[in-house]
RNA sequence: GGUCCUGUGGCCGAGUGGCUAGGCUCAGCUCUGCAAAAGCUGCUACUGCGGUUCGAAUCCGCACGGGACCUCCA
């Protein structure tokens, strides 16, 4: 087994991985909340996760990896206990049911993350589908005299957790601090403390989840799912939670205290928190409104106004993206994040993707030449070398961008060889084969284009006559007719791409 | 206002106190009927000012710039 560093949030500080069980990890990651369109932000923290959860199955662990989905409780002004259940409102707006809110969001968030090669976790639980564990754990926060009933809600005691528990344990932040922060709020007048979050709410009239509960028809706080799935299916100690680093001082910070609240001791060994994606430096989010989706991302354009999906392959699309001068495929997006560090901040910008692009191409026509390269009897490179630095910047906190620059060695010492200008061994081909496919494919999950089918093959055979034609009439320099079909092929999205032994050709 | 993070070459982006990360751009070269593509080579930067040290992009202080959180957020 590999050692590997993680950057814990609870100690600022990289430290030596640890499962509880030897083999076996137990992972939680906050899943969406499905009351509109995944982002490309959100994207970027389940990319992320993702890596770390195929790198730790690729050094030996099982894991059982949580990712969960909020489809219930989740409030507008969650600390003045006003407005109303988002997915709620949305329904109401849309007259839909709530659940079929739910359902569409769902569709299109799970076929982005298919677009993307994000595994699937191991689970994916809702939270409706859990309200009789959110209502038991907040009985035994009651019980254990950290939350109190306020007609027909329950609120958790967070002073009166402080006293005995470190409330701020993962922000850093003291309590002194967050309560002398007061803004003026409205609607805290049921709350006995200013950082006093809702265990249970009580349902309006109007509120159209709701389920019965000893403390009334209501619907669950925000925090409570993840706490009562978590221990559920992970148990009251697992070893990695993650999420966006946005949801530190508050969601997680109210986690634990529910948590410790509940069963007396901390629900996680490890937190790891993803950065922020910024859109001209600044925070992509919901509520700036400087959000943009996948499917503009992976089209190029804008979705259209009266579009009834946002989802990929429902989705309408109007004129051309403001922000893309052209559409990214998924993998290059995936390639792109990859090329910066999980806990540093990731600059969308149209100039940075196109460098990624371009980037990306070479590395995969590298592995394409690598099946092409011919052995000799010695290697003038330290191929295991390479494969030791490539486990070394995963195990260095999944440090993608060193990894990254290590497979540019790669591509750089293929393209030598195949060049003749150096060699390899059979044996460091294989591994430099291997090394490929564990690190691209497998750990940073990025498939390559295969052309399969039969449109393919026809295609193919359409291609090599067009390039013989051309290739006579280059022999008999009949110039202006091979330069006819090149310039024909590019105007039809088709590249020629003239090489030593005969043209190739690509689609841009 | 409070708490915290951050400031790297034309751009993006890693950097564990000493050993030129990497990608893109650009330049030169190879290849080529020309071009494109591809490949090779080159381009030694760390906001400013102090300090610690034999030595600092890296540690400390101050200043200035950027950002996050404190309110739903991945």
């Amino acid at each position: 087994m590999q050692a590997l560093y993680i950057h814990n949030t609870l100690t600022r500080k990289k430290e030596l991985f640890k499962p509880i069980n030897p083999e076996v990890v137990g992972m939680y990651v906050c899943g969406p909340t499905l009351y509109s369109d995944v982002h490309i932000g959100n994207c970027r923290t389940f990319t992320s996760f993702d890596i770390m959860y195929r790198y730790l199955q690729h050094i030996g662990y099982k894991v059982r990896y949580v990712r969960n989905i909020t489809d219930v409780g989740h409030l507008e002004d969650e600390v003045a206990g006003t407005g109303e259940d988002r997915i709620g409102k949305q329904a109401r707006l849309k007259k839909l049911e709530p659940m079929e809110i739910v359902q569409r969001y769902a569709f299109g968030f799970r076929e982005v993350m298919g677009l993307l090669n994000i595994l699937p976790p191991s689970i994916e639980p809702l939270a409706s589908g859990h309200i009789i564990e959110q209502i038991e754990m907040t009985q035994q926060i009651i019980a254990q005299g950290y939350a109190y009933v306020h007609e027909g809600n329950v609120y958790f005691d967070v002073e009166k957790f402080a006293q005995k528990h470190n409330y701020g344990i993962l922000s850093g932040r003291n309590l002194e601090d967050q309560l002398n922060n007061t803004r003026d709020l409205d609607g805290q007048e049921e709350k006995r403390g200013r950082l006093d979050f809702a265990l249970w709410k009580k349902a309006k009239p109007e509120h159209l989840m709701r389920w019965n509960s000893p403390w009334g028809e209501g619907f669950p706080g925000w925090h409570i799912e993840c706490s009562a799935m978590s221990q559920k299916y992970l148990g009251q100690t697992f070893d990695i939670h993650g999420g966006g680093m946005d949801l530190i001082p508050t969601h997680h910070t109210n986690e634990i205290a529910q948590s410790v609240g509940c069963c007396t001791h901390a629900p996680v060994n490890y937190w790891i928190h993803t950065n922020m994606l910024t859109l001209n430096g600044q925070k992509m989010s919901r509520s700036l409104g400087n959000v943009f989706l996948p499917v503009e991302l992976f089209t190029g354009m804008k979705l259209a106004a009266n579009s009834p999906s946002a989802t990929p392959s429902q989705a309408l699309l109007a004129e051309k993206h403001p922000l893309f001068d052209k559409a990214y495929n998924p993998m290059v997006v995936r390639f792109f994040m990859m090329q910066t560090h999980y806990a540093s901040t990731l600059d969308f910008s149209n100039d940075a993707l196109q460098a990624s692009e371009k980037g990306f191409n070479r590395l995969m026509e590298s592995y394409n030449t690598l099946y092409k390269i011919t052995p000799e009897k010695t290697s003038s490179f330290d191929i295991k070398k390479i494969q030791e630095d490539c486990y070394a910047a995963m195990n260095d906190d999944f440090n993608t961008p060193v990894l990254i620059s290590h497979l540019f060695e790669c591509a750089r010492i293929i393209n030598l060889v195949n060049d003749k200008k150096e060699t390899l061994t059979e044996p460091d081909i294989d591994l430099l084969k291997k090394i490929y496919q564990n690190f691209i494919e497998g750990i940073m999950g990025i498939t390559r284009e295969e052309q399969s089918g039969k449109s393919a093959e026809a295609l193919n055979g359409v291609m090599n006559l067009v390039l013989n034609l051309r290739k006579k009439a280059k022999d008999n320099k009949d110039y202006a007719t091979s330069d006819e079909i090149r310039n024909k092929l590019q105007d039809a999205g088709i590249q020629i791409k003239d090489g030593k032994e005969g043209a190739a050709w690509a689609m841009l």
